[in-house]
DNA sequence: CGGGTTTGACCTGCGC
DNA sequence: GCGCAGGTCAAACCCG
């Protein structure tokens, strides 16, 4: 080997110059003890690292299907850590393999919501999340709140929006030219 | 043995 | 230029 850890691809992606092309990102809370929820999605996980002012790590997962370049971060909130915040990047180009066998998805489902809402049933609320997968301007669900990027809330989330960012959960999240979005 | 996780090294971007 | 923080890689390790 005369190369080590994979200089030759960073300098391949160097040349391409390829200015982060905006990945469509959106995330979403969920009150839960467990980091890693079950979404239906495979993931393999390729990185670990300390973050700032927090005493929770942040892990990163890419979706393991071939072909997908989705990724994910999740990172426990260091102001509410029964908050877990989870960030997708991407799109899937796939549709979620089969259904995960016996209580794979009762994590996530089991998860009480952050705003007590429980009017919808559990498998509609997730299927909402994963609606906003496929569906980018799909930006809200009853069990998690949910933010696209490029796709402001519509007025009757505001409210909910204002709650999250009062408890300083969203500021990493949003563009500046987020409706609402506080000045740093 | 194959697939997932851990972990330290290394890169990039940014602020000073 | 330097240092820091965030993001990614890949070898080593773990486990079914």
């Amino acid at each position: 080997m005369n190369l080590t850890y994979g200089l030759e691809d960073f300098r391949n992606k160097v040349k391409k110059k390829e200015k982060k092309p905006k990945e469509p990102r959106f995330a979403f809370l969920t009150k839960s003890e467990i980091d890693h929820l079950e979404d239906g999605y495979r993931w393999r996980k390729y990185g670990q690292k300390a973050v700032k002012n927090s005493p929770y790590p942040r892990s990163y997962y890419r979706c393991t299907s071939q072909k997908c370049i989705v990724k994910k971060r999740v990172e426990r909130s260091y102001q509410d850590p029964s908050i877990v915040m989870t960030t997708y990047e991407g799109q899937h180009n796939h549709h979620c393999p089969a259904t995960l066998r016996g209580n794979a998805a009762s994590n996530i489902f089991s998860s009480p919501s952050l705003f007590g809402s429980n009017s919808i049933p559990l498998e509609q609320r997730i299927h909402q999340d994963f609606l906003a997968q496929f569906l980018p301007s799909y930006s809200q669900s009853n069990n998690h709140q949910m933010f696209h990027q490029n796709v402001p809330l519509p007025p009757h989330q505001q409210q909910q929006f204002q709650l999250l960012q009062d408890n300083g959960l969203l500021q990493d999240l949003l563009p500046s030219s987020f409706p609402g979005k506080q000045e740093q």
